[in-house]
DNA sequence: AGTCAGAATCTCAGCGCTAACATGTTTTCA
DNA sequence: TGAAAACATGTTAGCGCTGAGATTCTGACT
């Protein structure tokens, strides 16, 4: 029954072309918007005959709340932010993946931003990110300019560094001790009887954990009265064609090593592949050893000797250890989800 | 000198642990909120004399824009919504990556959700992502539900649909044609003297691609009189392991073939696995031929036989392409992005 | 000197939502 | 039975920015 004269502002239902907003909901389901605000966001208590009807308006209309006035009104937002150093190796998908599956189920989503290992690069992304308020910034290691930590330390957002745990987080870091896992390859491959173990691995200037494996790797050694005898580093960034030639070209100077550690998967798998082509017997003639413990590593025809670094493991528990507490804590905290040897056939 | 009385309202420089905004730049530069936003967004003319101090003033507080009142007040925001099928196969972090190349230099960022293949969960990402009202939503292939398919041509957003070119847009489509390519594999096998070919894949009931590029190849042998003379699809996504398995159960049942056309890279590295392990030479006695073009496969001891899918480009073109016009234009568009096939060493 | 276009800037009203507080309405329990 | 506590809602004032339309100021050209 509208006939009753031209109602003076039934604009409850948007004209066409408009999208709805908590207004055009609240006058349909005859409520404040305020009240629909608090149904959507389930926030304080609220009559179930008034939830009902207010989801109904809400279907009804196909509302979708507008993040932008959510974030300006509450000055923070359902983002995290993410900055990965690069896309191009399949860690740090796996890492985001972790991530990903971390905020299921949440309203939060991810903003990613990529830095191809440069500091500078970090700390603009890292300035556009705080542009979102967001709930977090997830981000790599504890390399960052001195402008990007004041920022991050400066901001009231949650701060995660994963990957790594040997240095002091500005909030929490989540990973693992590369320092711990390079002494656990040298363990390793002692204990399997090698002697004369050499060393095959890529540049390493922007990434500071393998050099903390490689570290690591030497002092394990130490500790047994070893020492690398030969080594090799390409100055390339890791890749499995890299590792292919680093060891082909470790092995035609002459190194007279029975094992090789590799700087990580990638660059061991490349070497196996090397071997293959040059009928080198493995681990008979060549043991092999690999970190991160990719699935290729696992599918060779036989299956890889590494460290599990258990990448997905760190993004999730990164974010549920984030979510828990919204507020940065006074201490700064470090989660260990560890590594393990995964006892592969070449070494 | 400021002690000649305190004055009115000495607020150009925010108070400590208050994030500065327009306003407090606005004050310090001495000129309108308004002129310091066009100085940002660099829009209208201004006196260089104007940018300069405005600029200063910018550093001095270092002011950084807050988004989500840009966003609201524009109603629009420099976010890319990115929905992903997966992140556990390289190829689309690949994807991801070739977006993030055609972003750098320009303020927007990817705002990632992560489907699982499954179309629901691709509708609530859509639905969550248009809440930002972002630029453009890129998203993979043509299937999406029927709501989503509403909200996509509803929303006045721009839609890019990744990978797959064999049917209408609803915007713009970048990607290749997977049926051309699966004839292109079967004229390659043809050429080079095969003609027992069988097929290796993995489940494909949400991988409308790999069905495409079998039905291709069924098509492309049945132009030259042949047929497959066997196949085999594992119930499990691809994966490198599955690819093992499959070609070993395929050849297990007795199937007299002289090659194996695999779904892709992934499955035919997996292939290659078990000849190795089984001593079964390739290509000599049994040719592989797989898809993608991934780095992998042409680190093995022979370079597997492919076909290059191009999915950085296919990322950035769309990017540029998206950019390049911010409004939905009148009619959809297609680029073509193509394949070429890599004259490896198994088949 | 008068007019006018264009350049440079300002004023002002929101964008759509949420925080904080105010108000009214029940329930609880001494 | 009355006061306090708990519940259920409404009212109001922004959050920090941008768009549209003034307004002011130049200089060029009659």
């Amino acid at each position: 029954m509208d006939g009753e004269g031209r109602s003076i502002a039934d604009d409850s239902v948007p004209s066409a072309a408009e999208t709805p907003t908590l207004a055009h909901v609240a006058r349909l389901a005859k409520v404040s918007e305020n009240t629909v605000s608090r149904v959507i966001r389930n926030k304080g208590p609220i009559a179930p005959e008034t939830r009902l009807r207010v989801n109904a308006a809400i279907d009804a209309l196909g509302y979708v709340p507008n993040r932008a006035a959510g974030s300006l009104a509450s000055s923070s937002s359902p983002i995290i932010g993410v900055i990965l150093p690069s896309l191009s190796n399949i860690v740090f998908p796996e890492v985001l993946r972790g991530i990903n599956a971390g905020l299921i189920g949440t309203s939060y989503r991810p903003m990613i931003g990529v830095t191809d290992y440069s500091l500078e690069t970090e700390q603009d992304i890292i300035s556009s990110l705080l542009a979102w308020h967001p709930a977090a910034i997830i981000t790599t290691g504890f390399e960052h300019t001195t402008a990007a930590r004041r920022m991050l330390e400066g901001s009231r957002v949650r701060i995660a560094e994963l990957m790594d745990i040997d240095d002091r987080p500005i909030d929490l870091a989540v990973g693992l001790s590369h320092r711990e896992a390079g002494r656990a390859m040298a363990r390793h491959l002692v204990q399997r009887g090698y002697s004369r173990i050499g060393y095959v691995g890529h540049d390493w200037t922007a990434d500071r954990r393998a050099r903390l494996r490689y570290e690591g790797l030497c002092e394990g050694l130490s500790e047994t009265g070893l020492s690398l005898v030969a080594e090799y580093r390409t100055e390339a960034p890791s890749s499995t064609l890299e590792g292919r030639r680093a060891l082909a070209s470790l092995l035609a100077d002459g190194a007279a090593i029975d094992a090789a550690a590799f700087s990580n998967d990638d660059m061991a798998v490349g070497g196996f592949m090397h071997c293959m082509a040059a009928g080198m017997p493995v681990p008979d003639g060549l043991a092999l050893m690999g970190f991160n413990g990719l699935e290729i590593g696992q599918v060779l025809p036989k299956p890889l000797t590494t460290v599990l670094s258990n990448r997905f493991a760190i993004g999730k528990t990164a974010i549920e250890a984030l979510l828990e507490t919204p507020q940065r804590p006074q201490e700064a905290r470090i989660i260990d989800t560890g590594f393990s040897i995964i006892e592969g056939a070449t070494a």
